[in-house]
RNA sequence: CGGGGCGUGGCGCAGUUCGGUAGCGCGCCAGCUUUGGGAGCUGGAUGUCGGAGGUUCAAAUCCUCUCGCCCCGACCA
């Protein structure tokens, strides 16, 4: 393998080849305002693929797309107590607007519960207004102390999904579901097997009755929460009076949703599956799937060399491939391989004077490397359909590395002093029995830096004593360092 | 907010100790030769040295003030 020298080895500085990538992959950059970054062409493609598995996911099962507006009355933050409470630390608030003071200070979205309550309040009147199932693509802005591109970052992109109900059942049921299409999404589309989990009271969204989680795991070990869907009872419609007259003539409160995912799920993609040469994508994600390298030697060669390029591109767009070739004159073949792969692309076909003359072409795969990934003299009648073969074996192979990679790097614990030893040589999931409280986690956390990620759902109740505790318990929990 | 570091062509840096014509690498532009794993040669363009004030014949360099960014920690999708 060429060394590469833009790229820090992950063993080396992991945070650094994170950065590293996400600036040769030109995926995004720093802005001028600390925390912010701008999302370069190639990384919003990308955040396209996400956007559209995702959105048609949400049609799918019923979702409408709507968009509330970016400024929201302080006030509005105010009616749910922990709500507030939660999130005024990382507020911005807006107090001056065309150069005069504003009577009430306008907050910047951090998340969209209140203005939609108040919305949704008009709207619903009716049981027969009900359920309603709307979603937003949005931005928001969260004043974050420390930033990561795509990680955190204090705007970022996102979905949220709103939804009211008549029953708790049924708002549950829709907090569940919502659940399940993001497992569908990561581990279908982003290749990447996530745990589904409650959150503790510490962890879980402010001002939620329940929230769920998928956690995935990254690279280094540490865990990535990659989406949240939460069951919020009555609290917001409280708040907003969001409510509705039954078939009985009684008002009712609503029992209301919201679930999210935002431009974080870049970074789990990066992370779950990068390596020491760049990205590597799935291909379910990948914004340039195949890549056609044309190469020649003398002047003659390139036109048929070109020609046949051409003719390949052309046959698997047409079968639905997102394809490119790669035509500058001003890069070397080599320069062209590397490039590729350190953007991700999963597949590169070569095509050089030698194919023109077999009528063959040269298949490599990004899943592995170098020559063990070629397959040499493919024919070009073959090309369209082994490239499709290809496709979804590296989508599955990147798949089943990651969940590899996760289950090689989860380790149940049975005492405190193992779960010490084990996060500190080795790192990755520890999966333990767990009945402690709040200020168990905290102590845990102060600690070891590993923080309660989830309790999973699936989850073979076995009864355990706790790890830290020692109290009989069938509850398990995955503790990890995270983002 | 505490601790550490850094602001010099587009990017990465040297030069600051000890004041004396602002340099290097990459990138960029032009030309020629190259092209199956990150091409070579030749020529060329690009700087209010973060900002303000001061000392001095002379400041990137010394002094004072100021602004900003990055890293580590406390909070977090």
């Amino acid at each position: 393998m060429a060394d590469n020298n833009k790229i820090t080895p992950q063993n080396e500085d992991y945070s650094r080849w994170y950065l590293d990538v996400i600036r040769e992959a030109e995926l995004a950059e720093d802005s001028p305002v600390r925390g912010s970054m701008v999302i370069r062409p190639y990384g919003y493609a990308l955040w396209e693929a996400i956007q559209s598995g995702l959105d048609r996911r949400f049609k799918a099962t019923g979702h409408v797309n709507a968009y509330f507006p970016l400024f929201i009355p302080k006030s509005f933050l105010q009616k749910e107590t922990e709500h507030i409470e939660g999130f005024s630390p990382e507020l911005a608030v807006v107090t001056i607007g065309g150069g005069n003071t504003l009577e009430e200070p306008l907050v910047v979205r951090p998340t969209s519960e209140t203005i939609i309550g108040h919305h949704y309040a008009k709207w619903i009147q009716s049981y027969r207004d009900l359920p309603l199932l709307i979603n937003q693509w949005a931005n928001v802005v969260r004043w974050e102390m420390r930033t990561r591109p795509f990680l955190r970052t204090m705007e970022f992109l996102w979905q949220e999904g709103h939804t009211a109900h008549a029953t708790e059942k049924e708002a549950r049921e829709e907090t569940l579901r919502m659940l399940d299409v993001y497992v569908d999404f990561a581990e279908n589309d982003a290749a990447i097997p996530v745990i589904k989990g409650v959150k503790s009271d510490r962890e879980k969204f402010a001002g939620a009755v329940d929230s769920y989680t998928i956690e995935g795991m990254m690279g280094n070990g540490w865990a990535l929460q990659m989406g949240t869907s939460h069951y919020l009872g009555t609290k917001f419609a409280q708040a907003f009076n969001v409510s509705f007259l039954d078939q009985n003539n009684v008002t009712q409160l609503c029992h209301t949703t919201s679930w999210g995912i935002s431009t974080r799920m870049v970074g789990a993609v990066i992370m779950a599956h990068g390596d020491d040469r760049g990205l590597r994508l799935p291909p379910a994600l990948a914004p340039i799937q195949v890549v056609i390298v044309p190469i020649w030697r003398k002047e003659a060669e390139r036109g048929p060399v070109l020609e046949i390029a051409d003719h390949v591109h052309a046959s698997l767009r047409d079968e639905g491939m997102r394809v490119k070739v790669d035509r500058r004159d001003d890069q070397t073949p080599g320069f062209k391989f590397n490039d590729w792969e350190m953007r991700g692309v999963p597949i590169r076909i070569e095509i050089g004077p030698k194919d023109v003359q077999q009528q063959s072409a040269v298949l490599a795969r990004r899943d592995r490397p170098g020559k063990e990934g070629k397959n040499f003299g493919v024919p070009l009648a073959g090309v369209a359909q082994e490239t499709r073969t290809l496709l979804h074996s590296i989508q599955e192979n990147l798949r089943h590395q990651a969940l590899q990679k996760r289950t090689d790097n989860t380790h149940r614990v049975t005492s405190y002093t193992a779960f010490q030893d084990v996060l500190r040589e080795q790192g990755g999931f520890l999966h333990v029995h767990w009945a402690g409280t709040t200020q168990d986690e905290e102590r845990i956390q102060k600690e070891t830096k590993a923080t309660l990620r989830c309790l999973p759902m699936e989850n073979a109740k076995e009864e355990g004593q706790c790890v830290l505790t020692g109290k009989r318990t069938n509850q398990t929990a995955i503790f990890a360092r995270a983002y």
